[in-house]
DNA sequence: CTCTTAATATCGGAC
DNA sequence: GTCCGATGTTAAGAG
């Protein structure tokens, strides 16, 4: 690892850093007034303004404003990342990034530069998640009397149809066919037409097939649409985020 | 504006320069290998290695690997973001971001910083976005007979109903109601089936209602779900990304 | 390549 | 605060 950092760069240099950089897989963070210009599937226009820009070898470029989570400008990886140091030394630098399908550009005048950092960053490790609709899919596949209801068995784990993959197809005791759609967070209306979807599918054939919407919790709307289609909305209490966590963050608070 | 610097920063530095920098609206990059948990609505934990974090002083905080444009862990803003020195100068010192609804929380354990920059930024302008569904709607108000088909007349805009909002409701040239559903993007099976919910809703009073979905373009399966509904698909050619920017990006290209 | 779905989605607007 | 829908959604996985 390194870092090497450039205090008021003029526009040879922050070019020579940024096209370095980039090209032997470092990671270079611009602090500058910059004037940004995207078109592609959008288009938009960012007046002068102080930004912090960050260049990834990848071809990644991010513009953030000093408020928000999300980039105001941006281009994923993948994009191909140009310097142009400009004519002269009076001329802002211009950052600009490409990519195609869907084709779009960025570019991002640098009309002041503050300060760029060029960062030769390792990082092997992967990233540990927990906590997917996949496990969740995993604890309803183990255990689908406790999870859903006495008596269900699945039959297959996303199935394909006609219009869509389905989450679960099952039997319920009686050996009617129920379609079950799963959700790890708060189920939506979005959620209750896809589960809707599968079940026209069925209902065509036969009239008796039910639907179960799984998920944590969901709001008295899709309760109600549920209920209006003879769909049922099945709580998996074990994932509401709310519950289960009260409980650890206070063990490991930090104040 | 101010950037200051502090090269390979003592534990008790860092501490300083984040607490102070984020209590005075300035814009804290750290590079440094570190090792991240993180605990919430998902879970998950990053072993050591190399990123660079950014701290706003709206309570953002972001931790970028050295690819990709995601990054791996965050905080929205609205967080709280606290800087633990730890107890001596060996330790690491630890960044907390927490926030309640929903209930979590961020750990940064910075174990060898390499740099961190305090960014005083000033950044006041709006961003100027042009092409969003908005606009679309707008273009199909100001002439629905050339968007959609001759005859066809807006009765109302963002038409509430029992199961959410939709689009457009229309009358078209033999006075028989239209429901208008409008994507400025690729439409999905996900909008084809908020069309439906509105569709279902309507053909209960009056079997004849249409369902019109409007989109630059669609997949087959989208438009066979359509047909099998009785729904129609109209494309809005003027709206497509691949087919508008061609010759944009033709004029402006730059090498 | 496209299509389909998940996501710690985030964000903004309406109520 | 909750609910609902747009987003330049991005990203992953299957075909």
């Amino acid at each position: 690892m390194t870092v090497e950092r450039f205090a008021a760069p003029d526009a040879a240099t922050v070019a020579r850093v940024v096209g370095d950089g980039l090209r032997e897989g470092a990671v270079v963070s611009i602090e500058a007034e910059c004037e940004v210009e995207y078109d592609g599937r959008s288009g938009g226009y960012l007046g002068p303004g102080d930004r912090l820009v960050v260049c990834k070898p990848d071809g990644t470029l991010l513009v953030h404003r000093p408020s928000g989570h999300k980039p105001v400008n941006w281009m994923p990886g993948g994009a191909t990342i140009k310097v142009d140091p400009g004519e002269s030394d009076e001329d802002a630098p211009l950052l600009y990034a490409r990519r195609s399908n869907p084709n779009e550009f960025l570019r991002v005048y640098l009309q002041d530069v503050y300060s760029v950092s060029r960062f030769d960053a390792t990082d092997a490790v992967e990233y540990q998640e927990r906590g997917t609709e996949a496990e969740m899919h995993e604890y309803i596949e183990s255990d689908p009397e406790s999870a859903l209801e006495a008596g269900i068995r699945i039959v297959e784990h996303e199935r394909e149809t006609q219009y869509g993959y389905l989450d679960f197809f099952a039997q319920d005791a009686d050996g009617t066919p129920v379609v079950v759609e799963v959700k790890r967070r708060q189920a939506t209306l979005n959620h209750f037409d896809q589960l809707k979807r599968y079940m026209d599918l069925y209902r065509e054939s036969n009239p008796e097939v039910r639907g179960m919407l799984v998920a944590p919790s969901t709001s008295d709307r899709v309760k109600r649409a549920l209920r209006d289609n003879d769909m049922e909305f099945v709580r998996l209490a074990e994932f509401d985020v709310e519950t289960r966590e009260a409980s650890e963050t206070t063990l490991t608070d930090f104040s």
